[in-house]
DNA sequence: AATGAATGAGCTTTCATTCAT
DNA sequence: TATGAATGAAAGCTCATTCAT
C-alpha cells in the first residue's frame, strides 16, 4: 500500500513549484526563504523536504519545467512551412513570451538561475543542456532555410544563431529586470531585421 | 593632517573594489561574504567599513565604475564619422567588451545587480539611470543616421534601439554566464545585420 | 501533532526567562548577550528564537511576568479591611518585596527597562501601562480612605500618590542597585509615616 | 614648556562632558556611541582619549561633577536655621531639582550609572561613596533636629533616612524616566509629611 | 507522511579603543 | 597634540536543513 498516491504527490509538488515561482519572481530567488515558501504553500518545515531535497532543487525544477514548455515551440510549428515563415513564427512565439507579465516573471527567475555559480556538476550540466537545446532549435531553422535556398548561404550560421540567442536572452533581461516590456512593433522589427538579412538581395 | 594621503586611500579603495569584483564574478555577489573580501584584501573586519559603508555599496561602486567606462565609448568616437561608421565602431567597441575575460566577469556581476530587488530608492534610481544612459547613446546614433539620410526613415526607432540594447545585454549573458565568448566574426555579423537593415536597399 | 507538547514548551520558555533574569540581574541587560543566555540555558543559537523573537522580547516578557505578580497584591487584600489596614498591608507587601534578594534582583532589571529608550511604540506603551496600573492601585486605596472619612480630606491626593510611588520606586533602587536592603523596621516606619499624615491628628 | 595650557585642557574637558551629558540624557548612555560624542564635540577619534581614557570614565566624571554640585546644597544652608526649616529647605532644593528639565535629564543618566555592574573596584567605590555622602547629609539634619529636641526622639533615624533617600531617588525615576515631573504641590506635600511625622504630637 | 523544535555555521555590521603618522 | 585608519571581538539574528516524535 503506497503511503500517498503518486498522483497526489505530483499535484502537491506542482503546487509548491507554483508558489515558489511566484515568490522567486517577486522577491528574487536569493531573497526568498524556505520559510516564505512553506508559509504560502501551507506546508511544514520538514514537510517540504519530502518533495524537494533543497532550495536549489526547487529552482532547478522550475528551470526544467519551463524548458519543457519552451521546447514545444519548435515542435508545434507546422513542418510544411517555408523557412521564412517558420523563423517568423518561432520568433513571434519566442519573443511574444515577454508580452505576458507571467513570462517576464520567468525571465527574472531565469536570470538568477544563470547567476548561480556552476559549482556542482548538476548545475553545470543543466546550464549546458539548456544552452545546447536552445541553440539547436534556432540552428535547425537557419540551416533549413539555407539548405533549401531560401536564406543566403554566404553567412556565418554560428554568428547568426549567436546573435538571435543573444537577442532573445537580452530582451528577457529588458523585460524581466529592467521593466521594459516588448511590444508587437518591437517583435515585428526584430523579425524583419533577421529575415531581411537572411534573405539578402 | 590625515594619517594617509587621500591618494593612497583612493588606491586602497580601488584595490578593495578589484578584490570584490574578482570574488563577485567567481562566486557571485550573494555567495561572497564580506569576510571573503576582507580576507583576500587583507583588511580587518572593521577596516573595510572605512572605505565602504556596506556590501551593497561595494556592488554599486562597481556598477558606477563600469558605467563610467562604458559612457566614454560614445564620447571617444570621432564626431565627423558617417553614421554608418559610427554605429559600426560603437558596436565593435561595445560588443568587443565581451571578448575580454575581464569584461565577461563584469557581465556576471551585472546580472546579479539587475537581479537585486529594487527595494531602496538608491538602487531603483541607479537602475533607472543606467538604463536611460544606455538607451540614449544608441538612440542618438540611430537618429543621427536617419536625420542625415544615411539610414532608412521608415523604421521604428524605438524598436531598433530596443533590439540593439537587447542584443548587447543578451550577448553579455551569453558571454558572462553561459561561457560562450563572442568572436570577431560574431561581432561583424551583428554589425552587418543592423547596417544592412538600417541602410535598406 | 506537535513535536513537544504546549506544556513542555511553556516550561522551557519559563526556564529561559529564569536564566535570562538571573544573567540580566547579575551583569545587566545590556551587558548580557544572547550567547550568554544560550550557553547557560543550554540551547542553540537558533533555538532560542523559537521561544523569543528578540532579546528585547525576553526583557519585556520578564516585565510582563513581574507585573502580573505585582498586580495581585491589591486583589488579594480583603476588601472588608479598613483603609488604614488596607494601606498598611499593601505597603507591607509592596515594600516587603525588597526583603527578598530575588526581588532586589528584579529591581536591578527593572531599572534597565526604564532606562530603555522608548523608541518603539511597544516599549512606550508597556511603560505607560505599567505606570498607570501602578498608580491606580495606590490611588484607589487613598481615595477609599478619604471617602469613608478615615483619611484626612484636606490633602492633595495626587501628591500623596506621587510620593508613595516615588518612595516605592526609590526603595527599589536602594535595594536593587545600591545594595541596601530594606528591613521590617524601615517598612514599619514608612507605614507609620504615611498613616500618621493621612489620618491627621 | 607645557604642550597646552592646563586651563585650556580643562575647558575642553568640560565641553566634552557637556556634550556627552546631553547625548546620554537623550539617547541613553548605552545607546550613545563615542562616535556621537566625537561628532558633536567636533573632536577626533583619537583626540578624545587625551581627555578621557574610556567611555566609562566620561560617565564617572559626569557623576563626579553632579555630586559636587549636590554636595553644596547642605553647605549653602544657613546653619542658624531651625532643623524644621533646614529639612524643609533641603528637601525643597533637593526635590526642586526635578522641576527643571535639565535635572530630569541628569536623573536619566544617573539611573544608567546605577545600572552599571559594579565589576571594577573603581565603580564599586564611587557608588559607595556616593551613597554614603548622600546619606550623611540627610542623617545630619535629622540627628540635629532630634538632638535639639525639635524632632521626636522615638523614631528610628536610619529608617527615616532610608525612606527620605528612597523618596528622593524614586522621584528622580518618576521624573527622569517615567516623564512625570514634580510640582510645587508635590514637594510641599512631601515636606509636610516628613515634618508632621518628625515633629510628632 | 508530516511536524516543528532544534541546530550551528554563517551573516553583516557596530563598537570602543589603539597607534602609526 | 591630534588625526583617523585600523583593529578584532562581539553583537543580534537568519538560514537551510535535520531529526526525534
Amino acid at each position: 500500500m503506497p503511503k500517498i498516491s503518486e498522483e497526489k504527490k505530483q499535484i502537491k509538488r506542482e503546487y509548491i513549484l507554483e508558489v515558489a515561482f511566484e515568490l522567486f519572481s517577486q522577491k528574487g530567488y536569493t531573497a526568498t526563504g524556505m520559510r516564505d515558501i512553506m508559509k504560502v504553500a501551507n506546508i511544514s518545515k520538514g514537510g517540504i523536504y519530502v518533495y524537494f531535497k533543497s532550495k536549489t532543487e526547487i529552482l532547478l525544477s522550475l528551470v526544467e519545467r519551463f524548458d519543457s514548455k519552451r521546447h514545444y515551440i519548435l515542435d508545434q510549428l507546422d513542418k510544411s512551412l517555408s523557412s521564412h515563415d517558420m523563423l517568423s513564427q518561432y520568433l513571434r512565439k519566442r519573443l511574444g513570451i515577454f508580452k505576458q507579465e507571467e513570462n517576464c516573471k520567468w525571465s527574472r527567475v531565469a536570470l538568477e538561475f544563470w547567476s548561480l555559480p556552476s559549482n556542482t556538476p548538476e548545475i553545470a550540466s543543466i546550464k549546458d543542456r539548456r544552452y545546447r537545446e536552445y541553440k539547436d532549435d534556432i540552428k535547425y531553422i537557419i540551416n533549413r532555410g539555407i539548405n533549401c535556398g531560401e536564406f543566403r548561404s554566404n553567412c556565418d550560421v554560428d554568428s547568426v544563431v549567436y546573435q538571435i540567442m543573444g537577442t532573445i536572452n537580452g530582451i528577457g533581461v529588458l523585460a524581466g529586470s529592467m521593466n521594459r516590456v516588448i511590444t508587437d512593433k518591437h517583435i515585428q522589427t526584430a523579425i524583419d531585421m533577421y529575415l531581411y538579412y537572411l534573405k539578402g538581395e
